[in-house]
DNA sequence: TGTACATCAGTGAACGCGCGTTCACTGATGTAC
DNA sequence: TGTACATCAGTGAACGCGCGTTCACTGATGTAC
């Protein structure tokens, strides 16, 4: 075991490239990872990304699964934190979607944007991310029996809110909602009047 | 005044170029957008297009431009045609917005992306889609007027529905709400939902 | 009406550049005996 | 404990490619006289 990293063997290059990259993105945008820049960011070769990775697209596939698996354990520690079965779960879960999402303006867009990774790459992710889905679906379904939300199918009341959440992130990430704005009372006013208009009797 | 095209001088190329990058958008991306194949396409050589546009960029730009007009035109025409104060205005602008950014997915992304144009070339697309918001605000804050709509402020307001009808379009142009679903539905569940959070007595 | 000429749209060859990827290699590590 | 060797991570030079853009040019058009 080496616990001491050497000159020569880089001791944990595949995560080190990872987080690299993402960095790169969130930086400049996806253009701008390239396996030259990547490599002497970290002081590498940049054929070294080749030993842990097939190729260029196979280090961004990377990314944004790690995204996903991020997104997910934070939306799974929402759903733990806060237990009532009023709305509020479903509105913090709203509220911690976005704020990942500004939060890591780059990977959402690698892992909800179809402009930098080609359909090709998609079988793996595309699980991934619908797996995601079905599980706020879930949600939505089990506030409906508790009578708080109105009987639709859940999986259509499902793309609603994830639009509005999605549409919010999208908006600030790619600067349409301009920085003087007040970001957080805009997700607030956004979760609430969305769920207002998910609720029984909200006629 | 030559009516006739003749093999040498085309006759409208610069209305020919942009027509014909918005087609390389849509079926390829932004990405397999290049002058090479753009001058292949027209039967054009590939330095034509630099007789018309200062480069790449301001072709670009150019595109997304014009999809603002067509965007601006296509909600206007929905105000005049809908004179009714209800709600009903309301939808239907949302829904006719959803619906242009489906028709044209490409540009759509073009316009409100900011992948594939970098901040340098926004200064007159910015003030554009500025205008634009600032229309549809004002249609909200006179719903305000009228009784209908919440009393909030109504920038924050207008960006709420803004987002659920943009991150609609986005989810569905990026392929994340699949084919098999019923997207006019969806679209008017959206714009109901949002609507009904958004009313007066929502509560 | 006919000719000379200015204007401008399009040509085609060439430029330099940065990219992803490859390949034979070298150095460090861990293990078998 | 010491040595030989298999394994594997990283090197660095080179590859071919497609890109945006340039430049001196040529051909067509419209106009002045």
């Amino acid at each position: 075991m080496a616990n001491q990293i050497s000159a020569y063997h880089h001791g944990d290059l595949r995560a080190a490239l990872l987080a690299e990259a993402t960095a790169m993105i969130t930086e400049g945008g996806v253009a701008s990872v390239t396996m030259r820049a990547l490599g002497q960011r970290l002081g590498v070769s940049r054929a070294a990304a080749y030993r842990h990775f097939a190729g260029k697209t196979a280090l961004l596939v990377a990314v944004a699964a790690n995204g996903f698996d991020r997104l997910s354990d934070r939306l799974q520690a929402t759903g733990a934190d806060c237990k009532q079965s009023s709305g509020e779960r479903l509105r913090h879960l709203g509220e911690e979607y976005v704020l990942f999402a500004l939060e890591n303006p780059a990977q959402y867009r690698l892992m909800y944007g179809k402009e930098a990774l080609a359909r090709n790459d998609l079988p793996e992710l595309g699980k991934t991310a619908k797996a995601l889905f079905d599980q706020f679906a879930d949600v939505i379904r089990s506030h409906q029996q508790s009578g708080i939300l109105k009987r639709q199918d859940p999986h259509a009341l499902a793309y609603v809110a994830w639009s509005a959440v999605h549409g919010l992130a999208s908006l600030v990430i790619e600067g349409q909602i301009q920085g003087t704005d007040d970001i957080d009372g805009l997700i607030r006013l956004t979760t609430k009047t969305v769920l207002d208009g998910m609720r029984v009797r909200s006629r």
